[in-house]
Order: structure tokens, then sequence, then C-alpha cells
DNA sequence: AATGAATGAGGATTCATTCAT
DNA sequence: TATGAATGAATCCTCATTCAT
């Protein structure tokens, strides 16, 4: 295996993170070619050469330390998007937009498979403070996020930034579910007749979004034509 | 208890397809009260006064129980759609058609409940033939609904109304676990910073599919414009 | 293993009845070797060749199936008592009971082994219906005995055998503790200012026993003299 | 929390001495409330702001530490009895020799807790070191409380004092195995029928230890009887 | 066709104790 | 002496599915 060492005990602070990172990091590693429920923490203390019960001295529970990978594989993914936003102009093509966000969704399938997973098996398990502080870090970049997509896009509400992305969010879980089939049902898309049914990620996602949003600036438009008619 | 009684051995084609869907009946009535993971086949086939063993000689697995369960729960929307489609003026007014589909929804928060886990759960464990069944089953509903669809939105192209009920599913799903958290993740949404992560599925879905239709008529008619004017 | 084979699926009741008492049966004697912590389910499994779900088929929990045994080893002894009592003359020597309780004790050691534990392990993780069963067991067999104990030794008053029975319940457990050290308490009784402390269960728990009752004949005596003196 | 302060650095053996007993303190304070399973030495540390190993400096193992305790609160009760004994009259009243020593049980329930466990639980995992000094302690106070009692009980053979004690050691662990049943049990005994079950530790206890004496006592007068007679 | 007894895989988690620092 | 990071043992039970009757 490709087991990484640590160092002995980590006794500062800065070493206590440093291992922290490396259970995630292996955990993240170990999740590529793994489904979750396959995947145990006795193979994660494994990769590390850790004692089982050391990963439980960083992460309460299974379900945690997957949050936390969410949550650090987001906060990249935010950056990008952020960084992605920053160095367009003003206003923005949808499809420039669309495309941003979809690359760095396609640089990161592993993230694409936890958030289709998010909800109906990490957010059980946990307690109300590590819930509290999930959707607090998800507030703070879906506000971030949002207010700069607001102003990319203008036809975008001041305030419904956020709203948009959570819908996005819910696209990505749902294009994932239709374009991630158990091997049995890929098997049964290859008939030519059922080729409608093999979709891929990515494009069904870029699409939905870019009609998504081309809704919402249509709708938008309307409303301002009519309020400017009054 | 609501235990139904069923006649003595089902001999001939008749009686078997009536325990059938007795079954199927029971296990619907049983899902509404019990998530699918807490539901067990003896609890069916308690229901029912049968033998466990006896409802797997309907149905091969429980997956396969659940996805006759999806067929038949869909095949009642589709009708509901197809009869709210047909009923409609020719062009039909986006607003009109989502609101039909979203009460044909809300009438069925199982269906909702099950499509949120058909990829993820029942899916798998299926064989060959029946994941070619069910994809077929899908697959004519998809076509026949999907064409009404495009007779009463002219903006769709034709052949494009079966795609688009792919993506109103995987809105489904996608919306579905957004506005189905789990016990702690309620209570901490109950904090009046986190409220915008309490969505109702209903008005989420029911905003989504509207934008995203509006985006496709608003596309459409450019490419169409565009189009005339060459 | 001293395996002892049983015949495939027990169908009827009379072979279900069977299978229960060969897996009581395997309980018990892998428990005279093994203390109940070191002793698993998966043991008594495999000496019968079963799987271990077919064991929690017959009892529900390690602790049901324990106090089975307890059920059926008091039994037994019940039987025993009741037996001997019947066989001594109407007013019995209080010594002639206390042996007889004694030896009855004394032929099943590890029934005295599960009484220790009876309040501390075994009735813990069972439910309402079986604590209410077992004490109602005890209950008709205390009141039973305890009637036999109340003709044998006239000093009782009427309904105070079956308490007489729970008082040496209570000297089973206690004096069992006090004689059955662990290893290294053990080895430290052998000192010789420290053999007060290494006691054997049936001297000790015969001697209490006897005196005890002796105590009740004397206040009994004591009582009705006064009753006769007015 | 009632965390309680420590000096830094325990140097002198008094400085240890005394931190010896605040964690003696800390732990009998909070196993109060926490069955014994339930309360962790981390629990003990944390009152203390000392660290979890800090107190495996101190005390082996979490049975040593209790066994500690033990001896702690036998010493208590002991000088409670000795001074009890000591201003009675020389022959004493059975029964007030008998109340006397309830209300000093009475007084200490976590010590009765403590004694049921001590023989399958406390004695368990220490050194034959610790235990010869458990038992020395032991043997130093039955000796002497022992003696007392001969003196206020002439009816007690000399060197039986000791012994008697012990007994009603046993009686404590017997007695109060069975006025602290389980949860479930406690609610099985509710049921009027089963009230016979539903017993008080210090009357059952009080009653037995009165008989036993009462049994020693009469015994004693034949045997004392018979030996004038020759 | 119906029964229901038998099967057996599958894993997170706690916490007393140790020991490097 | 104090710390607290690291260790790792230990196990019951459910339930979909099979198959002998």
């Amino acid at each position: 295996m490709g087991a990484r060492s640590i160092r002995r005990r980590a006794v500062d602070e800065e070493q206590k993170e440093e291992r922290r990172r490396a259970i995630l990091e292996a955990a993240w590693q170990l999740f590529q070619n793994t489904p979750y429920d396959a995947l145990t923490i006795a193979d994660v203390a494994e990769e590390l050469h850790l004692a089982k019960g050391t990963v439980f001295l960083y992460f309460r529970t299974k379900e945690a330390l997957f949050l936390a990978i969410v949550e650090q594989q987001l906060m990249d993914w935010f950056a990008e998007v952020d960084a992605g936003l920053a160095s367009m102009a003003a206003p923005a093509d949808i499809p420039q937009v669309v495309e941003m966000v979809c690359r760095a969704l396609e640089a990161r399938p592993g993230l694409v498979r936890l958030l289709a997973i998010l909800h109906t098996l990490l957010e059980r398990n946990i307690e109300l403070a590590e819930a509290v502080h999930f959707k607090h870090f998800l507030l703070a970049h879906l506000t971030q996020t949002g207010t700069l997509l607001e102003k990319r896009l203008p036809f975008l509400a001041p305030g419904t930034g956020a709203h948009l992305l959570l819908q996005s969010h819910a696209m990505v879980i749902g294009f994932w579910h239709l374009s991630d089939p158990s091997p049995v049902v890929r098997e049964a898309l290859q008939r030519p007749e059922l080729r409608m049914f093999d979709l891929q990620f990515v494009p069904e996602f870029s699409n939905a979004l870019q009609a998504l949003l081309c809704g919402l600036e249509s709708t938008s438009q309307t409303i301002s034509q009519q309020g400017g008619q009054e």
C-alpha cells in the first residue's frame, strides 16, 4: 500500500494539524477508488500506519471525517470559482460562468460523489455542533461566492446568488445520480434504445444550469421591462 | 394491526397477479411511515399474514419490490400529468404546466422519497433483465409524456420532451435531498442565520423547473430569431 | 470440540423445543469452563455447528439465553429442594433443612455462579416482557417452595417462606462473591495471616443460613411466649 | 463544573499525598452520580484539571483507584461503628447494634454500591502487593471492630467477631444486588403481584442481620447450657 | 405455491493504559 | 512529575436471502 509515514507523536498544534491533514488526505485518496460504504476507518488507519483509535482522536465519527473532506474540497472549489469569477468582466456571459463552474466540478469527481451522499449519509450521525459548524461554513462561502455571482450576472437580484448556488447544488446531486448508474444498469443502458439514459454528468449539469440561468435572466428582463413600462 | 387477509394459495395467473398487487400495496402503505432502510420484508409479510419466503416468490429482492412500487407510482404520476397536459390549450403557459406537474408530485410524497433513493439504493442489487425492463418502462412513458409536453410547450424541440423529464427527475432528487435533512441538521437549521438552508421541496422544485423552462424557451426564441433573421 | 450435531431444520414445535434445549445445554456446558464475559454466542453456535444468527432465532440476546439457563437450573434446584422437603418429617430439624438446601446448591456450582451475576449482568439488556416472565417464574417457585418450608419449619409465619428464600438468595450471592476471589487475590489469601478471608462457599453459606433460621426460630418463640403470657 | 484546582507539580511527599487525596475525592464525588462502568478516568482527570496520565501516576489502574476509595470509605465506616460500639453498655442489645451498623451503612450508599462490585470488578486487575495490602487493611479493621463486637455481644465466641463482619459483608453484597434492579426489572416489579421482589436495602439487610445475630445468640445459649449441664 | 428455519457477513467505537516528550 | 497522543482489543446483532420441507 502507498502508506505514507508520519513522524511519531504530534505534540504541538502544528503537528496535530499536519496529522489531521494526513488523515484527511489518506481518506480522500482511498475514496477515489472505493465507495463510501466499502471504505472503513481501519483502511484509513492502516494506510497511515496508525491505530484505528488514533483516527477517532482526530475525527469523532466516520461521518465527521468525510464531512471534513467535503469542507476541504468545497473550499477548494469555492476558491477556484471565486478566482474564476474575479477574472471575468463585469457583466459576464452566462455560458462563460457555466463553463467555469463546470470545469471546477469536473476537476473534482470525488467531490461530486461526496455531494451526492452528503444529505443521505454524511449528515447523519453527526452532532448538532458539527452540523452547525458545517452549515456556517457553507453559509459563508455561499454568501461570498453568491455575491460575486450577483456582480458578474447582473440579472441576479441582490441576495439571490447564494440561493442560486443551492439550486446548483441540488442539480449536482440529481444529475450525478442519473449519470452514475450501478454496473448492472450501466450494462442495460448499452442497448441502443436506452441510450437516452446514458448521461454524462458534466454536459447534463452544464446544460441544465445554463437553461436555469437563462430562465432567470429572461424572467428578470421581463420584470424590469414591465417596471420600465409603468 | 391493519393486516389485510389474502386468500390461500394463488393458483391461477389472476390470483397470483392479485397477490402481487397486495404485496405492492402493503409495502407501499408501510413505506408511508417508515424509511426504506427501516422497513423490512418481514414487516411486509407480517402485514399480509404471509411468510417472508412468499414475498420473495413474487419479488426476487427487496430492491425489485420497491422498484416495482416506483413503477406503479410513476405510472400513476405519468397518467395524471398526461391528463393534465391533455386538458390544456395547445400553447400552454409555462407556469400552468409547472404547477400541474408539481401538484402531481405533491400528491405523492412517497414517490419523491423513492426517486431520491432510486439510483443509490433501488437500482443496486437487481438483475440485468429487471434493469432493462424498468428502463424500458421509463422510456415508454418519458417518450409519451415528453411528446405531449412538446405539443403544449412548442419551444421544446422535437424529441427533447423526454429529456426535459429526465432533467426534472434530476431536480426532484436534488431538491428532495436538500429539503429532507436529518433530524440533527433540521435542528441546526432552526437558527435564524441558517434559515436559507431550510428549504421546502415543492416551492424550490417548482421555482427551478420554471426557471429551467423559461431558459429553454428564451434560448429557443433566440435561436429561431437568429434563424429567421438570416 | 465436543460438537453435538442436530438434525437439519427444526420444523415442528417438538424439534424446535429440542433445538432450544440443545442451545441451552451447549451454553451451559461451555459456561462450566468459561466465565460469562469470555463466553461468546459465536462459541455456542460453533459448538452446535450452527450459524450465529440461528442462536438469536431462539434467544433474543445473550442475556436472555443465560436467563433461560438460570430458569432451567433453578427449576431443577427447586425440584430437588421440594422433594427433599417433602421427604422430611413435619416439624423438621433446621440443620436437616439447611444441609439439604446446601447439597442442592453444592451440586450446581454453575448455578451459583450465575446467581452471582444475575442482577448485575443477566437482568440487564432484557425486555420488560422477559423480566416479567422471569419474575413470575421465580414467584411461582418461591411461593410453592416457600409454602413447603413453612410446613416443615413451623416457626415460619405463614407467607414468610418465600421471603426466606429471597434472603437465602441474597446470601448465596454474597457468600459466592466472598469465596470466589480473583486469581491474584486467591494467591494473596494463601498467606497464613490472611487465611480468614479464604472462605469456602458451602460451609459459609450453610453456617449463615443456619444462624438465620435459628434466629427466626428463637424470635418466633419469644413472640409466641409473649403471646401466651398475655 | 465543580472542578477543583490543584497546585502545580507535587514535589515533596506531602504534596503528593494531597494530590492523591484530591484524586480520591474527585472520583468519589463523581461516583455518587455515575455507575462504575460509566465513570471514566478521563472524567476524574478533567474534574481536577489534570491529564489522564497523571491519575495513573498515583493509581496504577482504575481498579486500584476505586479499591483505595473503598479502603477510605470503609475506614470511615469502621470508625463510626467502633465509636458506636464504644458508646454502648457492655452487654448490648442486638437491635441496638444492628441499628447502629445499618445507620452507618445508610449514610454511605456509595460504599454499599462499591462493596457490591468489590469482588467481581475491583479486585480484578490488581497486583499481588495491592491485594495483600487491601486484605491486610481489612484484616486489621475486622479484627479490631470484631473484638469490640465480641465485647458488646458476649454470645460471640472470642475470635468470631471478625468473621461475623465478613458475614455481614456478604449480606450487604447480596441484599444490595436484590434491591438494585435494572430499570426494566424495576418497572416489572411495579406490578402488584411482583411487589415481593421490590426490596429496600436497609430494612432487608437489617432484618437478616438481626436474625443472624439472634441465631448466633440462641445457639451459643444452647451450647453454654449444654456445657453447664454436664 | 407456501412456509419459516437457517444462514452469515459486516464495523464503528470506547477507554484503560502506555510512553515519548 | 506532568502531559496527552497513541494504542488496540473486543463483539453483539440484523435481516435479506435461501432452501428443505
